[in-house]
DNA sequence: TTAGGGTTAG
């Protein structure tokens, strides 16, 4: 290995401002200062700096560019600030390549104003200066701007190369700026490049568009990890934890070894999917990384989702470093799984911790009080969150707090709180107050709320059958008809209620009106066996199955069978029987089935979790963790 | 001799 002097050249002085210095003096000093540079001694160069300053003199850049190095290693600031200022030192104009170097300093320190300085003041600019402040941009999420530094970039002569383009790929709001730096990547024949194929599978992975971002990966010839991570990645953050399974199993047949970032994603995959034996499996290949933070958040994320605390907690704990997103994880876990006492405790605790909470920390405070009607509380945070945090209350703490007064049955202040948000409700919002109106019973303004959600989003299905269903309940027979014409004239579907479980780490899906499960007619006939015995200890089936219909389960199809149940019928018949039953479902559970798995768990004896879009319920001995709130 | 891609919470 080649020595740190070794690099060291002999040179002669850049620049005399003042003649009392001999040729040789000057010569040693700077000789000295680059000695210096190239060994990182940091106090001492800067010490020879001043010396080079006082006698108006200039080393060569490279040292310079050694010597930033060193401060960017150190986070030297102050060092680098004093670099800066002796390089303009009484006008003095340094190297293109220097101020390139200076920018991307400046930069790395995240100090966005000396870096715009420098870049105007540029008397030229080269494709990595344009480069490096597109990229400072992109990092930013100032992705308006890095988009117009393009723009100027090429009116300016300069040709974006494949550093630009994976650059300014992040910086892309819609599917349209891709597609348009897409053509140019493809033009200018730099789609081979594996920075900018994997940039452009992320952007099109990012906006919704798996496809795209499946043809650009499976054009490549020749890749590397990354790229890997980048369509895995994409897949997990896409709801297509099946795909990004899959494409996972053939990463690993084409030798690629999986490390944090891929397993990160496979911890998604399975978070999204409620895979937690598939989960559990993936944590035994993460023990060598225990001591990476992100990777933790993922695993306590995923034994929330999966509805195991237990697990949950011992990460949580075993965890020697916690930040807001560990915190946040853990508070929004906890109240998700109806343990909205002890995710408070938490927030208490993180709050003598050096962890200052966010945005997303209060929703899930606020998502803890409404899941468990907890109006004082609730009030508190939202009141204080401004003051105490600096966090000024946005969508999501108002629709928790629109749900948790709604529920109360406090509809006015609801509405009186919707009408003084400072941002804009949004169909979520308006969506928010018609559950409430729905657990009221409140037609007039349920009519109201519903009318403002199809105004927003149209083709929302669950919208139309909550509006029936209330109907319904008020025997307006009529209004649940004119509903339904609607729903056909303008064919919107109702999505159909399906519900998955986990067995043997295979995926069952159980699907109302599906009968392609190849154990269909045995989960029947069990399932049938299980009413039998339930009506014996006090199970009424509900018969009005239209009042029951709770956002989207076919009125068409008997209660008897919804897809819960044949999953719960399911996992008693090939689920050992110390294992927990769990069970994930695109739409909310009954109230019918919510009796049904009470009952159920207290006669088999089994504890059944079962996860809907907005929170699970964990039932045992009879009982419910959301204390039949929801 | 400077510039580029992938991972976590609502």
């Amino acid at each position: 290995m080649k020595s740190v002097t070794s690099k060291i050249k002999l040179f002669r002085p850049v620049l005399t401002l003042r003649c009392s210095y001999s040729s040789t003096d000057q010569t040693l000093l700077l000789n000295e200062f680059t000695r210096l540079c190239y060994q990182r001694d940091l106090p001492k160069a800067m010490k020879a700096m001043d010396s080079l300053q006082s006698h108006g003199l200039w080393a060569d850049s490279a040292t310079y560019s050694e010597l930033i190095k060193c401060c960017l290693s150190h986070r030297a600031v102050h060092e680098g600030n004093l670099i800066c200022r002796h390089l303009y030192f009484n006008g003095h104009q340094p190297m293109m390549f220097l101020v390139n170097v200076l920018i991307n300093m400046y930069v790395k320190f995240n100090l966005l104003y000396d870096v715009h300085q420098l870049f105007d003041q540029m008397p030229q600019r080269n494709v990595i200066s344009w480069t490096t402040m597109i990229s400072a941009y992109s990092k930013c999420k100032l992705h308006q701007k890095a988009l117009e530094l393009l723009v100027l970039m090429l009116r300016d002569g300069v040709r974006p190369n494949v550093y630009t383009y994976s650059s300014v790929l992040r910086a892309c709001n819609g599917l349209s700026d891709v597609r348009m730096l897409h053509c140019g990547i493809i033009k200018e024949g730099l789609e081979s490049d594996v920075y900018v194929r994997s940039a452009l599978i992320d952007v099109f992975a990012k906006l919704g568009e798996p496809g795209d971002a499946l043809s650009v990966f499976d054009e490549m010839v020749t890749g590397d990890a990354i790229v890997w991570n980048s369509i895995i990645g994409g897949f997990a953050q896409n709801s297509r934890s099946d795909v990004a399974l899959e494409l996972f199993k053939r990463m690993k047949r084409a030798g690629f070894i999986a490390e944090q970032a891929t397993l990160t994603s496979v911890l998604r995959a399975c978070t999204g999917l409620a895979l937690l034996e598939l989960g559990m499996q993936a944590h035994v290949h993460i023990v060598k990384y225990d001591q990476d933070l992100i990777l933790n958040n993922a695993l306590v994320d995923m034994y929330c989702k999966c509805g195991s605390l237990d697990d949950a907690r011992r990460v949580f704990n075993q965890m020697k470093e916690r930040d807001v997103i560990t915190w946040s994880t853990m508070i929004s876990g906890l109240a998700q799984n109806g343990y909205s006492q002890e995710a408070l405790k938490l927030f208490e605790c993180m709050k003598s911790s050096a962890t200052k909470p966010n945005y997303i920390t209060i929703v899930g405070v606020l998502f803890a009080c409404s899941h468990a009607g907890l109006l004082e509380d609730g009030w508190y945070y939202f009141r204080s969150m401004k003051k105490l945090y600096g966090i000024n209350p946005g969508r999501e703490h108002y629709g928790c707090m629109i749900d948790l007064l709604g529920k109360a049955g406090k509809l006015d202040d609801a509405v009186k709180l919707l009408n003084e948000m400072e941002c804009e409700p949004d169909a979520v919002t308006w969506r928010t107050l018609l559950g409430a109106c729905r657990v009221q019973g409140n037609m007039v303004l349920a009519e109201y709320a519903a009318k403002k959600v199809i105004a927003l989003d149209p083709e929302d299905a669950g919208t139309y059958t909550v509006l029936s269903n209330i109907y319904a309940n008020s025997q307006k027979w009529n209004s649940v008809e004119k509903i339904r014409t609607r729903m056909r004239d303008r064919g919107i579907k109702k999505e159909p209620g399906c519900s998955w479980i986990e067995v043997n780490k295979q995926i069952h899906a159980f699907i109302i009106g599906d009968e392609s499960h190849p154990q269909i007619v045995e989960v029947r006939k069990k399932l049938n066996q299980l009413i039998h015995r339930l009506i014996g200890i006090g199970y009424v089936p509900e018969t009005n199955f239209v009042l029951q219909d709770l956002e989207g389960e076919q009125m068409e199809d008997s209660l008897r069978h919804h897809s819960e149940k044949l999953a719960l019928a399911f996992g008693l018949m090939t689920l050992p029987s110390e294992k927990v039953i769990r069970i994930r479902k695109n739409l909310r559970i009954c109230g019918d089935c919510h009796v049904f798995c009470k009952l159920a768990s207290k006669l088999e004896n089994r504890s059944i979790v079962i996860r809907d879009p907005i929170r699970y319920h964990h039932f045992q001995d009879g009982k419910c963790s959301c204390g039949d709130y929801w």
